[in-house]
DNA sequence: ATAGATGCAAACTATTTGCATCCTC
DNA sequence: GAGGATGCAAATAGTTTGCATCTAT
């Protein structure tokens, strides 16, 4: 139950919350502010809280931070897919998904150059390209 | 000369890009549209021309569009410095840069993968870790 | 009972747009 | 000269905050 993941998490599991991760749990792709709030229609959820539990879940790591250069924050929930990055369309911004970017020897390699940081703690990595029905004009 | 860069690139060169661009070449991180502004103090050059700069140039592919999930865009040029990456401090936002993150062999993949995909243009990838003083508590 | 979470309203910051004027090629 | 670029002003979008009230533990 959902409500158990969040207290897992020291989450008080309260009913924006809840409403909200369910949302996330069922969403095939990142989701943004304004698209959660869609989705949460009848329940009278403020818009602040919807940005102040998306904020907790990040800080939680229940949620991943994704960001498409669209000028607003995508969040997807962690839970199962680690190391889960994105190929999106730079016209239509149509979204696939893969797993796997192979970062750890790089974050290794970079903690050994870098030598002002102590540790990684996250990765963001996204592929922008043009998905087949763009790239035939 | 900066003007003859922009030609290059088949842009006009007019005053705000030289300037701009001018601007980006002496930082030593990504900026963002304020800290452009600040720069160009005296010049009176509109914000708004800023951010049409920074588009024209992104699209140009003079800048590569850099997000450190702050809320807002930052750009650094792309001159002589390819697969440019960085890692920052979530608690100070220091930076540091890398290069080389061997995402070729990563693209060909996920495009043989992702069938959906044609073609992968750009990528975007950043380490979040801490730095050895914040880490020091 | 109490610390923490929410709703509401207002403030802020980031970014975009329309249009008349200006400047580069 | 002509079309693209800029400045200005206003609009739009995204996000944050203060505070009184409510609620999960």
């Amino acid at each position: 139950m959902t409500a158990d993941t969040l207290k897992a998490s020291g989450l008080r599991a309260t009913t924006p919350r809840v409403a909200i991760f369910d949302i996330l749990e069922k969403a095939s792709y990142p989701m943004g502010v304004q698209e959660v709030k869609k989705k949460l229609r009848a329940k009278r959820i403020d818009t602040a809280t919807i940005y102040r539990t998306l904020e907790t879940f990040k800080h939680a790591r229940l949620v991943a931070h994704v960001d498409f250069q669209l000028g607003r924050a995508l969040y997807e929930l962690t839970e199962g897919k680690p190391d889960h990055h994105h190929i999106v369309c730079q016209k239509c911004n149509k979204i696939q998904d893969f797993t796997g970017c192979g970062y750890q020897p790089l974050a290794k390699q970079v903690l050994r150059q870098a030598k002002g940081f102590a540790s990684i703690t996250n990765h963001s990595l996204e592929l922008f390209g043009l998905c087949v029905p763009c790239a035939g004009k």
